[in-house]
Parts: C-alpha cells; structure tokens; sequence
DNA sequence: TAGCCCGGAGAACGACCGTTCTCCACCTTG
DNA sequence: CAAGGTGGAGAACGGTCGTTCTCCGGGCTA
C-alpha cells in the first residue's frame, strides 16, 4: 500500500517544480500512484497537502543546511557554501516558501504563517551561528537574496558573491570587537 | 470612456495585492468599470494583461528608486532608505515580480523573462552607484534579502539592516581602495 | 465455495474562470 | 425622425479542478 510519506514526496517535488496552483490533485495521484480516495483518506483536502507539504519542506531543508553548518570548520560560510551547492541543482527553483507565499501568502494565513516560521528559524540558525543578532540578521539578508538572484537569473553565482560579502561582514564584526578590547 | 492606462493601474493594484492566479477577468473588470467586450479588446487575454502589468510596474518602480537615490548624499544608502518606506506602505506584499515568478515561471516564459530583466536591471542601478560590480551585485543581495525577510516577517526593519550591512560593505571597499592607493 | 469488505479506477458533480456571444440602449448622421 | 453602428451588461460556453460517488475485482473468513 503506497505510505503517507510516498505521496509527501511526490506532492514536494510536483508542487516545488511548477507552483501549488499549477499541480492538480489528479497529477499527485498520479505521480504517487495512489487513488484519489485514499488520496483524500491520507489528506483531507488540498489544503492540507499543501501546508503538509511545506512543514516537510521546512524539515528536511533546515536539517540539511545546519548538519552542513555544524560541522564545518567556519559555520557561516559553509552555509553559503551549501548554498551554491543547492543552486547548481537542475530542479532548483528557488525558496519553496517564498514562493508559496507568494501564490497563496493573501489567501492562505496557514501557508503566511508556515512561511514566516520558517523564514524566522533560518535567521535563528544565523544568528546561533554567528554568536551575534545583528550580524545573523545581516547574513540573512545576503543568503536570502542570493536564492531570490539565483532563482531568477538562474546562475549560482549569487551565492559566491554573497560569500564573499559574508566574508567582509564577519572581518567587519570581528575588527571591532578586536577594537573594543583593546580600548 | 475608460482608458487602457485606468485598467492598468487596477489591474497592477489587484494582482499585487492577491497575486495573478488568484484574480480574475471579471474582478478586474469590476474595478475598472469596464465592460469585458472593451478589457478584451484593449487586452486580447489575461496572459497579456499580466505581462503587461509587470512591464508597467517595472517601469514605475525603477523610476521611482532611482529617482530617489540619484538626488540623495549617498545614493546606494538612499536605496535602503527609499525600500525602508516602501515596506512600510500598507499594502506592501514584496517583490511583484518575485510573487509572479513563484506563481508562473515555470508556465511562463514571458514572466520569467521580465522578472529577470528586472532583476537585471535593479542590479545595473546598484552597479553604477556603487561604480563596481562586485559591490554593486553584493549590494543587491542585501537589497533583495530585505525585501523578502520584510514581506514575509512584516516588518520594515530588514530594511535597517541590510543599510547597516550596506554602510559596512561601503567602508570595507574604500578602505581597500584606500590601502590600495597607499601600497 | 459463498459472502463480505476493502481498495482501486475513474466517472460524476459543482464551482470557478477565461473567453465569446447576445441583446439592448444610446448616439450619430442624413 | 429613421437607420445603423457602437459600447455596456451580463448570459453562455467550454474547460479545469477539487471533491465525492459508483462500480468492480480480489482477497479474507466461515
């Protein structure tokens, strides 16, 4: 019997790909091979597919970005490392949250909200990473916008000028810390 | 008799503010008070109309930063300054043409074309007030990561911090110029 | 084997929407 | 005033889509 999590992962990759409005109920049934009743039995409606679809999102997305971070030698910069990384990828298609929000952000306070929470805990995990408020808030800046470039222009390049940018940033910061402790 | 340009401009108020799938003909007619005889001869469809909503809004909002920032002190500070009001505005739901690439850009070339062009274009206008590419292009992703943390958080403080980020950006470039000219 | 239940396939329903068509009131012109 | 054409209002059409319903086959149980 095809599980919840067969019919997750299809709905993920055909609503990424193409935007939620452009995917019919029918398609995800189809790509799961699955019926439209024990479609409908798993998710009550298109609705719930949808925010289901982008808390799993959120999941596995943080997961992946921190596991990357945590462990490398300069945490900051690996995450935009990872970023170019994610960029290359031949289904990228940018933030699948901004994206959404965009479509349904007016109409749909569920998916306004799964957007902002997300959006909230990759500018936590910056500003854990760079052990600084300000400074996380500013590297988010950089790493958000480099996803809306590269979406758009369709190059990975924005994520290596945004870490080249994160590099100068965290210079900066350090700079005046050093500075403050001598004073 | 209504003109081309008054179904225009409520037609660029409501798929901003709901986005394009989410708005139909007959509202857009409503609005306008226009018959749907006349909004189809003067668009010969609703692809059409979105494109050229999206050129025409272009054409205003690039107009309207840059005439912001070419007067100002420091034009690139100005930039944040001006997106800081622009938040601020009540019906500010972020980039249009980042929401209607998420919506269609997989559907439709055209769209996809004109929010690269735009995109393009934002990251000239920082490239010539900044006078240097790398900066110009790093300045863009600070400006673009603040408009999508400001729509989806809902707040204008993006806005000060990506200048805060921008001022040191600005400081960093000169004073290697600086150093530069002093080796 | 006979009856029953569960799931699959897809038809069907109702709503919505882009687009076209019909009909009518009004204005213009001789 | 008469006739023709222009534009407005909205009905109608065709297609799509979310959701539900119907029917059927196949496996489990007595």
């Amino acid at each position: 019997m095809v599980e919840r999590a067969d019919v997750l992962e299809k709905a993920e990759a055909l609503f990424y790909e193409r935007g939620v409005q452009q995917v019919g109920m029918d398609e995800v049934r189809t790509a799961a091979g699955v019926s439209l009743k024990r479609l409908y039995q798993l998710f009550p409606s298109k609705d719930r597919l949808v925010e289901e679809y982008l808390l799993a999102r959120d999941a596995r997305w943080m997961n992946a970005v921190t596991a990357h971070a945590i462990n490398a030698d300069n945490p900051v910069l690996a995450v935009f490392d990872w970023l170019a990384e994610w960029f290359a990828e031949p289904d990228f298609r940018g933030c699948a949250f901004v994206n959404a929000y965009g479509e349904l952000g007016t109409a749909s306070l569920a998916v306004a909200t799964i957007a902002r929470r997300h959006k909230e805990a990759f500018r936590g995990l910056f500003r854990d990473l760079a052990d600084d408020q300000e400074l996380g808030d500013q590297l988010t800046l950089l790493a958000e916008g480099a996803i809306t470039m590269a979406a758009i222009t369709g190059t990975a390049e924005p994520a290596h000028q945004a870490r080249r940018a994160a590099e100068g940033l965290l210079a900066l910061f350090h700079g005046s810390h050093e500075n403050r402790r001598l004073q």
